[in-house]
DNA sequence: GTATTAAGTTAGTCTTAACTAACAAATTAG
DNA sequence: CTAATTTGTTAGTTAAGACTAACTTAATAC
């Protein structure tokens, strides 16, 4: 398997790749606070290991594999995050530094037994998505309602922090998976949205609310 | 603070000198499976960190700050064996290489949290003694109940695997912290042990609760 | 009590992953 | 469109922690 080394080079290009699909030396070097030639020996030993595509001069890619192992440590860290937060009691401003030491051990098994216990959550939280024990996250299109502007319609796709509570406010709304969703209006002071849907002409949800409802717009 | 290599050559003298309380280059050499030159420039280093005390062709000694180290990364290992089975679900036999890893993690706060949801123990379900937040295992002369022979004295020490059950079983037959025992006879086919103590001049306990029994000789 | 064997050390090499100094390519500015 | 700046690469060094080969000290055997 890759060093642990190895692994920080994975999580930081897969981070500053989410926009542009690429990073620069320069970036990744700035990211790790690692100097750009120690950074560009690591890509030509990381390019051999088709972790990554490299060519002299050009922005760096990662290779599907890279992408998979990448998104496969970040599982192991959301999941631990959130397994020290809901199981043992953490505050979330607490578990950064654990969950960045605990992703790189080596146990599929504990890791598999931590989604198990958190229920195979998809997303923590935040509304951070999890990547599955494939690397896999489709939802990558995903917004949270709270984001949308006025006019968008939107379709619901997911819940973070399903509560039985959080849970029995949404049935009582009669607001479901597939569900659609058109924006009325926001208020701009503390960004309380007003939306239609079915024969809900004129519903108001709070912006903790919204944060928690990931839509796919359309 | 100290690198993973060192952490495990801490523990290694630290296992290795239980019983002599030194350790040969040599022996040290086959238990990490690590060859001889090796360990002798690890020892001069870590002798010039105050870990241990190391002079040429003479057995290695692990100083007060190293014992204490040591005894810091097997609470460690212990605590994540035990949070692993009793919290998570895990069997015995799977726990060991992932409490491997898990000893390294540099987190206090992890493992103060562990010991807390575990309620503080002081052995784990094996008997093994697990050392405290300094490194402290007064403990050292305990030894099993199912361990002595006919004819010893013993006093109770300490119990493991404290359930409920346990501790009523323990109840009824008013056996109790400081309580003095004498053994009158072992059954050798399934080594039941037939003891005698205050008014109670003839009790049959079997191996499985003379396991969890700890006592001190007198 | 010397000879043999086992244990320990010294010296030199390798790999990983960092660094600096110096140079080359690409980008931006005028 | 050339000059200056930024970005990236090459070459050479360093530290940690492993190794082998060769040598020395200590232990054991006869």
């Amino acid at each position: 398997m890759h060093s642990l080394v190895e692994e920080n080079y994975l999580k930081a290009l897969f981070a500053l790749s989410k926009d542009k699909g690429s990073v620069s030396v320069n970036d990744l070097s700035k990211h790790l606070n690692i100097k750009m030639p120690t950074v560009t020996n690591m890509m030509k030993k990381m390019a051999f290991k088709k972790l990554v595509h490299y060519e002299s001069y050009k922005p760096l890619i990662l290779t599907k594999k890279g992408k998979k192992e990448a998104a496969l440590i970040i599982r192991k860290h959301r999941l631990t995050e959130m397994y020290l937060v809901e199981k043992m009691g953490f505050g979330w401003e607490e578990v950064h530094n654990i969950a960045e030491q605990i992703e790189h051990i080596k146990s599929p098994k504990l890791f598999a037994k931590m989604a198990e216990l958190l229920d195979y959550p998809k997303f923590d939280p935040h509304g951070t998505p999890i990547p599955d024990i494939n690397g896999e996250m489709e939802w990558k299109a995903y917004s949270k309602l709270s984001e949308c502007k006025p006019g968008d319609m939107v379709k619901m796709a997911a819940v973070i922090n399903t509560t039985d509570e959080f849970l029995k406010f949404l049935n009582r709304r009669e607001i479901h998976l597939g569900l659609k969703i058109k924006i009325k209006s926001v208020e701009p002071f503390d960004n309380t949205m007003v939306v239609k849907y079915k024969n809900h002409l004129e519903e108001t949800l709070s912006n903790t609310v919204c944060k928690r409802l990931l839509v796919e717009r359309f």
